[in-house]
RNA sequence: CGGGGUGUGGCGCAGUCGGUAGCGCGCGGCGUUUGGGACGCUGAGGUCGAAGGUUCGAGUCCUUUCACCCCGACCA
């Protein structure tokens, strides 16, 4: 490609409102524009990364036996409405009336038309198991969209849909979307860890996020180098203290002034924050009143509260709802409140004798204890884990990661095929549901996470797997250099002849321009032809990644660069331990 | 949805006390220049986000509203 002719241009600045790195990157090196919240442009430069990433995953996808197929972005919503997303999603789901009237959605995602379409293809045991998948444009009116690619509202995004005779074919099929997630994301040169994450909204029994670290992540995660432990922050458990065999003291009244904190109460008393119980009040989806209760030291998880009281969703309660169940704001306790759902977190059904609120301004209850003093409705594991927390598998300390979600693997179960009956017939003739599972991988928001691993202070470092092109070839001389030109016109097409992607510089620009531009858009290799290095029949050649350069002979100049592209892609597939 | 911020030419910004809309970059033309974002001359380009109001007069003051960005809530 001709620079001179190519759609889209690159910025000296970026906008002063972008913050994040592969934000500004990706629009000053000319990779996408925006539209509008959370819509962008892929200008040429971006589609060519975006195409390659695309191409990485259908050679991952088709090596397990993937099929790719196509299905449409939009659903009538009486498939929504039979899955029951249409009830249970909320306004992320866009919906909207075609002309005659009928109600439509633009889909979030397709298990509903991947369920719909088993239930007519899919007769008998003999014809699974099955891996289907598709790149599809989605649709999700974000709350907030952020980040550039990294969260938008209309993106691409591969989703294969895994069918199943029943779990031990779904575990099977999960884990070779295992591997081929491993492969992907390896060979786009990402830095990345799974854990296990939260099934959300989605359903399913099982849930592994692959996790790209960058400090402009949305996640967080707690990771043990001792053991391996990984998980999502919103799942992660932690090492829980022994249960205390202390013998239950006599509950008793204290005043308390002006302890409306777990921490202002712990000095007034001049006891740990870990002997007293904190109560915190929600409302759930359902209207119920959920009262949680934790240990004073530790904070609740809302993912975990919600898995736990099977609230959609959570919003802090008021000062009127906590009076109308009969606790206190600042001195509440589970102790004698009437119509509330109490879910009480392990840490304190294992702690004995703990402080909790009277329930009325300035006092709190010495000495209180689960089932002696009140009981709960459920008891579990509600507790947010926090890095230095022990690891719940080896104890030893975690430590705390911000990641971007890059894909994730689901073991969905038979949700959506009961409710839309894709079943088959086994070897004898009974009817059973197909087992699902759904993978997906945003095609954008990975562009944009391999940029927020790789950049210098100069620009973006492609790996050259999904390089926008492998080669920025630089012309340096005037216009009027007619031999300089000439040479590297015609390096530019003997490189295109022997099947090299070239970006070719060749406008009538400055040196300092065309660098400064070839390092912005980071493609891994740049080749200077110049009058300096032509007298001594040289030309320059400079990885992106190494701070100088080296020279070849002009003669076998095009074997030497096919040579060093071969040692780069060889360096990073031993990098990416393939 | 809550909090914060920003809207003035393609990008970055200035615009004082209300009085003829400016600067840098970029863009067109001409000339000089050519190994890390050159220089001179000369041009083009703006309903100052929108609407309403105050005023002789509004980019500037008031009201409303819209858009975008950031934090949170939310989120396969």
């Amino acid at each position: 490609m001709r620079m001179s002719h190519m759609f889209g241009r690159t910025l000296r600045a970026a906008p002063a409102d972008v913050e994040i790195i592969s934000h500004q990157l990706s629009l000053r090196a000319g990779l996408i524009r925006p539209l509008g919240a959370g819509l962008f442009s892929l200008l040429p430069l971006g589609w060519r990364v975006v195409n390659k990433i695309e191409d990485i995953i259908r050679e991952e996808m088709d090596a397990i036996g993937g099929q790719e197929m196509m299905m449409p972005v939009v659903h009538p919503a009486d498939l929504w409405r039979q899955s029951g997303r249409y009830q249970v999603v909320g306004p992320e789901l866009a919906r909207w009336k075609d002309r005659s009237d009928r109600d439509m959605v633009l889909a979030l995602t397709h298990e509903e038309v991947v369920a719909q379409l088993a239930s007519t293809e899919i007769n008998s045991y003999r014809q699974l198991p099955q891996i289907v998948y598709h790149l599809q444009t989605k649709f999700r009116d974000e709350p907030r969209s952020r980040g550039g690619l990294i969260r938008v509202r209309e993106f691409t995004m591969k989703d294969s849909y895994s069918l199943d005779l029943d779990e031990a074919g779904l575990e099977e099929s999960y884990s070779k979307h295992w591997i081929a997630y491993d492969r992907i994301f390896r060979r786009t040169g990402l830095r990345f860890i799974v854990v296990t994450a939260d099934v959300g909204m989605m359903g399913g029994s099982k849930s592994e996020e692959f996790m790209a670290f960058s400090p402009n992540g949305e996640d967080t995660i707690l990771i043990c180098d001792s053991c391996g432990y990984a998980s999502n922050q919103e799942v992660a458990r932690f090492g829980r203290d022994a249960a205390s065999d202390d013998a239950p003291l006599p509950m008793e009244e204290v005043e308390t002034p002006n302890t409306t904190t777990i921490q202002l109460l712990a000095d007034y008393l001049k006891i740990p924050t870990s002997k007293t119980a904190k109560a915190v009040f929600y409302m759930g989806e359902s209207g119920r009143f959920i009262f949680a209760v934790i240990r004073g030291d530790l904070e609740i998880n809302e993912t975990k509260l919600r898995t736990a009281t099977g609230e959609g969703g959570l919003v802090p309660a008021t000062v009127e709802q906590i009076k109308a169940v009969g606790a206190e704001a600042g001195y509440g306790s589970p102790v004698g409140v009437k119509g509330a759902f109490i879910v009480v977190d392990e840490s304190v059904r294992d702690a004995r004798n703990l402080v909790a609120g009277a329930n009325k301004p300035g006092y709190h209850l010495l000495n209180v204890n689960l089932g002696r003093d009140y009981q709960a409705d459920v008891v579990t594991d509600i507790a947010s884990a926090q890095a230095g927390y022990p690891c719940p598998d080896c104890r030893e300390s975690m430590r705390a990661e911000r990641a971007i979600e890059a894909g994730n693997i689901f073991k969905l179960g038979t949700r959506y095929s009961e409710a839309l009956g894709a079943t088959y017939l086994d070897a004898e003739g009974q009817e059973h549901p197909v087992v699902m599972g759904s993978y997906g991988i945003g095609s954008g928001r990975l562009l944009a996470t391999v940029i927020e691993q790789r950049y210098d202070d100069k620009g973006i470092l492609w790996p050259i797997a999904i390089a926008p092109y492998h080669v920025s070839l630089v012309a340096i001389g005037s216009a009027d250099d007619t031999e300089t030109i000439a040479q590297a016109d015609a390096l530019y097409e003997a490189l295109k002849a022997a099947g090299v992607e070239v970006l070719y510089d060749d406008r009538d620009e400055r040196p300092g321009v065309k660098f400064n531009d070839a390092d912005l858009i980071g493609n891994p290799l740049r080749i200077a032809v110049s009058s300096r290095n032509l007298a001594k029949g040289q030309l320059e050649i400079k990885r992106r990644s190494a701070s100088e350069p080296e020279f070849v002979s002009m003669d076998g100049a095009v074997e030497a660069i096919l040579a060093e592209l071969d040692v780069i892609a060889a360096e990073e597939l031993v990098a990416a331990g393939l």
